[in-house]
DNA sequence: AGAGCTTGAGTTACCGATAACACAAAATTA
DNA sequence: TAATTTTGTGTTATCGGTAACTCAAGCTCT
């Protein structure tokens, strides 16, 4: 491996001019500036970062951790992020927690042990208050996407959860549902609780009573519970509409109706949470509240750059963005 | 931030027997190792991987580039390559090159300037030969994904692109269609001069006229290029069937098509290759070549890991997974 | 012309970890 | 019991860079 001491050699000069050159720091003389660029071309030197990061103590890198590379959601929160950080000179690592706690943990550790100079951070639950709470001891600015994680200060930004799932009950009883089931996340996650509680507003401002039995909690992750949508179609008087809290449950719960026989929207209504990427364009099928993804991943970037820039002490911002309902053809009146 | 010299004074040993209870190596005696164990956990010790990395020279860490982070024909990959990779201890960093060649050569640099164990590489196209050639030149094993690049030696894992092409065009001539254009990459990635070969190939079996009026080659990214699709359309007897050479591609026709008010498949038939996510699954559409993309990810994961643990010298494998033709509705019969 | 400042370098120490070597004390062997 | 081996631990040098300090030579100024 090249290093600035052959660097060194080759253009007769010390270490630390190479280095200078490299950082355009202190004082050099055209003819070594030029002499030592020279050679550095000639052996193709790359600087060696470990080395770097270890005296500089910054890496001038930023992680990104999402839950779910596979969901479009995310992967457009990454390309807000990462066309953010690349415009201040970071570069991104990306991570992928799989909705998965331990997984999550081992990623925290291996950015704890990178030294990242900041952490772009989609917890999976509450139970990540013990991640944050290790990369706050070992002093890393993050800044926390999608989800809030209660016990934890620091910049958020969020998906109005509450508001959106109102739209889409409120769609529903619009088009005549009375039996509207959730399909929620676990209640360790933020968004899932928010979205209960919009569902039930928005049963009680339609004048419906609220019905337990309507509302089941999985995992956001996927969809492999069949038995709870058993347990839904089995009842006395089933559900004629399904809100699925996120795009990924959805996906599960309709091709399990279909392998019931139900159809969507024939038999059963559907709603979700996020939308599709440009698949769903073409195709336009799910009626689904849309959150402004790249968003997202863009502003939670520049928060995370400020943070790490005017170093710690900054009060903590909380940004809400608004989701947009978009009425396709999973969802349909229902008169009977 | 906490070092083993700090848990070296706490347990009143040298720090080189804290570095022999972090890697298990040496002769320690039970009762040092246990009293050094519990500074660490107090302390709350993580070691730092680029002081490790820098003495080591190498770092356990693997990278997978990626040519567009919201294709889930990408994102697949990446499940795949990282499951892999976890399963021997490695962790992985994702990058995104966007299909653009100069962000492909900075994520290099970082690379390089991280000093990975390994890459898998997923190249934007022949120009990655480049790219590759530094990497080769720093010693960093690297297997090559989805595109071969002319002059590199290494392993690679390839779908069969012409096989791919000629059953998406076999199955459209079946369906009577006589005019069928194709609407490429750029021919600067082997991918869509595979697909070419393969179109060509089905047309003569079918005893079809090459007409090149109906190909045009794009990019791989977006389909931004309006105007190609109105040269197709302008012509005096235009193509009743598009062959797209990937999804987003597809996607980008299928959209600008209708805004020209002709609705797919009853005015012209679309196929691409590769398939959409969980979307697709829910309201299938598009008549793809599905490719196993999680297999790309697994296989090629393991033959780096393969390469990296044997060091060099191996012969250069590669490995062609064959595509699927899955039929669905945005094809139809054509007899007009 | 001598004092003081600039300029363009070089030296040394250190970041946090580990390899290689060294060595005293304990255990084993002859 | 002396010689040898094993065990457990410490010392030193090093990985590839950079900060802080040093210093000779050339300039500027009075």
């Amino acid at each position: 491996m090249i290093t600035i001491y052959d660097i060194a050699e080759k253009a007769n000069v010390s270490a630390m001019t190479v280095s200078r050159v490299i950082n355009n720091s202190g004082r050099i003389s055209e003819a070594t500036r030029k002499r030592v660029r020279k050679v550095m071309e000639e052996l193709n030197y790359i600087p060696n970062s470990m080395a770097r990061g270890l005296v500089l103590q910054k890496t001038k890198l930023l992680s990104l951790l999402i839950t779910d590379i596979t969901n479009p959601f995310y992967t457009t929160i990454a390309r807000g992020a990462e066309d953010t950080a690349k415009r201040s000179g970071y570069k991104l690592l990306f991570g992928n927690s799989d909705e998965d706690y331990g997984k999550e943990k081992d990623y925290v550790e291996m950015i704890l042990s990178t030294r990242v100079d900041g952490v772009l951070f989609a917890p999976t639950g509450d139970a990540s208050l013990e991640q944050l709470r290790q990369l706050q001891k070992h002093g890393i600015p993050f800044v926390i996407l999608d989800r809030e994680v209660p016990g934890i200060e620091t910049d958020v930004v969020l998906g109005d959860s509450k508001e959106g799932a109102r739209k889409l009950v409120e769609h529903l009883i619009g088009l005549g549902h009375r039996r509207i089931a959730l399909v929620n996340g676990s209640p360790d996650v933020s968004t899932a609780r928010l979205r209960y509680t919009g569902y039930r507003e928005a049963l009680l401002l339609g004048g419906l009573p609220l019905d337990e039995s309507l509302v089941v909690s999985l995992n956001y992750r996927q969809f492999q519970d069949e038995a709870s949508l058993q347990v839904l179609l089995a009842l006395p008087s089933p559900p004629t509409a399904i809100f699925a809290a996120n795009n990924l449950l959805a996906v599960g719960i309709i091709q399990a109706l279909r392998q019931k026989g139900l159809s969507v929207p024939e038999d059963v209504s559907v709603v979700c949470f996020d939308d599709f990427g440009p698949a769903e364009t073409v195709n336009p099928f799910l009626t689904v509240a849309s959150q402004p993804a790249y968003q997202f991943g863009a502003l939670g970037m520049q928060l995370l750059i400020e943070r790490i820039e005017n170093g710690p002490g900054s009060e903590s911002r909380k940004i809400m963005l608004p989701s947009e309902l978009l009425i396709r053809s999973s969802t349909r009146t229902w008169d009977r």
